[in-house]
DNA sequence: TTGTACGCGTTATCAC
DNA sequence: GTGATAACGCGTACAA
């Protein structure tokens, strides 16, 4: 609130340099359009004065903010920290911000802070997965704003995507899992109502239990939220079932580590007595004791081409191409053969 | 880019609903100063159209943009991220919206960060820990930016900070770890170097010692990375030195969990051999064999207490009042009496 | 190479 | 209660 009062403006800066705001705005933006030495009394004049270009303005002059804004269901999570740190870095490199917030998993809250950034005037968006309400991609197009979407690989999709395959990666891990001897097998999945990230890891399992001859409806499958706490919870509630199931497969390395916490408290032996796998590889998949059996997602690797891309779009030099990031399997010791009972 | 070309304005909407712009504009604004038949005549228009205000065009008209921003050394880490989650939940209820950005623990990135969110007309800013150059709390006071900081308290320091004393918080749990009989203390800290949190643990150690009548000297140091990876090197190293140490005091529950995992590989029984403690009790504290001991941190209540203050710091109601937050020791499996040797 | 002047989309101050 | 209209600070044709 009124602040900026005293904050000096190009024109101050122009008058202490003795020159016009256009000569001022020229140093700062295309510093080869003005002459070497009325530039150096234009950039003494802005250092002294500690000018700092006042963004808005220039955001409605030049209609172009250099920034991109992305949304993540939250931050209270690794997962997406380190594509995201990727992705910010490799922007930076190219000349721009990002902007990031959180959404909690709430599609009215991804709603709003979506139209938030678009009115900020952020040039292009990460979003977190495909499914969301129609009107939000009708919006965006109004907005001519282009938009990536990360952590999944849907090719057939309307909009372009930067990831991986969830149906493919948790199928080749159902396959290991299925191919080590596991009959009884269950699943502690995220939340799939809005995340096709989620429903595609269940799909995965479904899809590899089929093509091994198993009644994909006999998968005992549990949806929770994404907290190791809940991962615990579901892992208890499995382990009263009778039969038990022989492998818990788990949505992410966050339930995955809940569920083998769960059973050290309740004396079950993993792998021995169950098997458990996880999703993501993040470092806690590495940590946990047995180490976790998960998919390695190369985050990184995401983050550096989800940036190339969306800053493409941006610059009008990509329609919007989707790009298939690699997953592969990461064998520790959570996953082994089923007891022989 | 020749965005929002085709996007409506207000004076598309004033126009389809046949009244001033000025109008759509309080309709928008104090709903209250419009009559009830012209309003909804107005929000129609609003709604058929699709319109969106122009942040940058309302920032510049009304030098308030409602926007907080937050800059933090990363993200690829838990420890900021419940406090962050619940500061962003808070100040949407009183209507304002965060930007969140990271500087990579880069002195020279956190500048960059902090004059791109005020040039982008944040009204206030919640910056992490209290050492940086004095250059930006000059450029801050120019623009009549108020700042927050968190993640420490320092009420001696200039600028209002919401948080914890790192150095009585980190001495606490010295005096406990003396307190079990150990007197060959190793800590593995975060890089201090332009970081007081880090700083402050390593202090309160060291004045822990000096009460109790330990040599301070005495306490060997190791600085490294806050990652899993860094901190079982480190732990690995500590256990070459002879005759070892018989308590690992670690900055973080990162690194502590580091130590865990290459205490685990290299066959050393924690608490039996060694003790481990961390710091902050995220989640992985819990999860991890042992129990962590570590230092609890109520990063949810430190949150909100900073989303209050800094909004009442933007609103003129405070001029800056720091707010200490009470940690507590929580005690689990990870620390216990020194072996009898 | 440099300066002039207009427009970007809002809010806010006036009159009406 | 509502409508003109002047800012807000910057970029950029266009002119010089």
């Amino acid at each position: 609130m009124g602040k900026n009062r005293s904050a000096p403006t190009l024109n101050d800066v122009a008058r202490e340099a003795g020159v016009s705001t256009a000569t001022v705005s020229r140093c700062l933006n295309s510093p080869d359009r003005v002459i070497e030495t009325t530039r150096q009394r234009v950039m003494q004049a802005v250092e002294s004065l500690g000018y700092t270009p006042n963004f808005a303005a220039r955001v409605m002059a030049a209609n172009r903010s250099y920034t991109i804004g992305a949304i993540i269901p939250t931050m209270d999570n690794a997962i997406f920290a380190r594509g995201l740190q990727e992705f910010q870095d490799q922007l930076r490199q190219r000349g721009y911000t990002l902007l990031v917030s959180s959404s909690a998993y709430d599609p009215e809250m991804e709603r709003e802070q979506i139209r938030t950034l678009v009115a900020r005037g952020a040039d292009g968006l990460l979003l977190i997965g495909h499914a969301r309400d129609a009107s939000i991609y009708t919006f965006l197009e109004q907005h001519q704003v282009p938009s990536l979407v990360a952590w999944s690989y849907t090719p057939e999709a309307q909009q372009p995507s930067v990831g991986f395959s969830n149906i493919e990666a948790m199928g080749e891990l159902a396959q290991l899992v299925i191919g080590a001897g596991h009959r009884r097998i269950a699943m502690i999945s995220g939340q799939t109502s809005g995340n096709d990230r989620a429903q595609g890891r269940v799909e995965g399992v479904k899809r590899a239990m089929a093509q091994s001859g198993l009644d994909a409806a006999t998968l005992t499958l549990i949806e929770t939220d994404y907290e190791i706490e809940k991962g615990a919870d579901a892992f208890a509630q499995l382990m009263t079932l009778s039969p038990r199931p022989t492998v818990v497969m788990c949505g992410n390395d966050v339930l995955a580590a809940g569920a083998l916490s769960e059973a050290r408290r309740l004396g079950i032996k993993v792998p021995e007595q169950v098997s458990v796998t996880g999703f993501d590889d993040i470092e806690l998949a590495e940590i946990v004791s047995p180490g976790l059996t998960t998919v390695h997602v190369p985050h990184r690797e995401m983050g550096r081409e989800a940036a190339r891309e969306l800053t493409a779009m941006v610059e009008g030099k990509s329609a919007g191409q989707s790009v298939c990031i690699k997953t592969r399997l990461m064998a520790r010791h959570s996953l082994a053969e089923p007891p022989c009972q």
